[in-house]
DNA sequence: ATGGCTGTCCCTGACAGA
């Protein structure tokens, strides 16, 4: 089964890039996130009709995160756990059932910046938040994984520029390491763990100052795994090809492939 | 060397992103 993250940046922007990608590639369950639109706006027959099941958490305008899967959908969550007052919609999750179950939560992780300041403590908040839930998850003792766009520059290999990131939001110390708490807890990063030293490996290039052309890169984007899924990785990888066609997104799919 | 973009909205500039 192969799983993927992809943030879109707009799905109706994104929706001939989307849906070319998803000929393509041919991913089981996709996870999207900046929809950037509402559930009613959301154009769910484009998935439907290429045999996907369609879940979202939509929000106008900002944030938004969706999930398409081939397999049906059980119990569908929306929202992070542990404030009822956050309105962002940044969070779903779902269970997937193949040869075994297995629980999938989408996530867009908050920006932070400007940092120092209140979107960056919304930010830490918010992963507070996070390790609680991937804490319960661990305890499950079941296949889950955590994917999306994490806004985490987690080490100095992940930029291609780390000295231009030492004082934004994606890279502060205390974001590293608020990232590294919640992997501590005994997840796997899927293309860290199968890539333990390699350079150049990125998902996300700015629109402005031909990052792309220069490969002015970083890696945002992330796959976390229980014990119990990452047993079952074969594979994973980036298709970062797709950041060099028409109208494309400033982030690319992260995918693995689980024997499930 | 510098500056460079894109998407959204009761739209045409402000805000957000990273």
């Amino acid at each position: 089964m192969k799983i993927a993250t992809f943030n879109i940046n707009g799905i109706k922007a994104r929706a001939q890039a989307l849906t070319d990608w998803l000929d393509t590639a041919q991913p089981d369950v996709a996870l999207l996130q900046e929809i950037k639109s509402v559930d009613e706006a959301f154009p769910r027959e484009l998935f439907e009709e290429r045999g996907y099941n369609v879940e979202t958490h939509g929000q106008k305008s900002f944030n938004g995160v969706a999930i398409l899967s081939k397999l049906p959908l059980e119990d569908v969550r929306r929202g992070l756990p542990g404030d009822d007052t956050d309105e962002q919609a940044r969070w779903i999750e779902a269970t997937v059932v193949g040869r075994q179950a297995i629980r999938l939560c989408g996530l867009y992780l908050p920006n932070g910046n400007p940092a120092p300041g209140p979107k960056y403590d919304y930010k830490l908040a918010w992963m507070d938040r996070l390790r609680a839930r991937a804490a319960d998850l661990l305890a499950s003792e079941e296949p889950a994984m955590m994917a999306g766009d994490y806004n985490i520059i987690p080490q100095p290999v992940d930029a291609a520029k780390p000295e231009a990131w030492v004082e934004d939001a994606l890279f502060r110390p205390e974001s590293r390491a608020a990232f590294q708490r919640i992997t501590n807890l005994g997840f796997t990063e899927a293309i860290r763990s199968r890539h333990p030293q390699q350079a150049g490996l990125y998902s996300f290039w700015d629109y402005q100052a031909g990052a792309w052309q220069r490969n002015n890169g970083i890696r945002i984007d992330h796959i976390l795994l229980t014990p119990q899924a990452a047993d079952l990785m074969t594979d994973c990888g980036i298709d970062k090809e797709i950041r060099g066609f028409e109208k494309p997104s400033d982030h690319v799919p992260v995918w693995v492939e689980l024997d499930l």
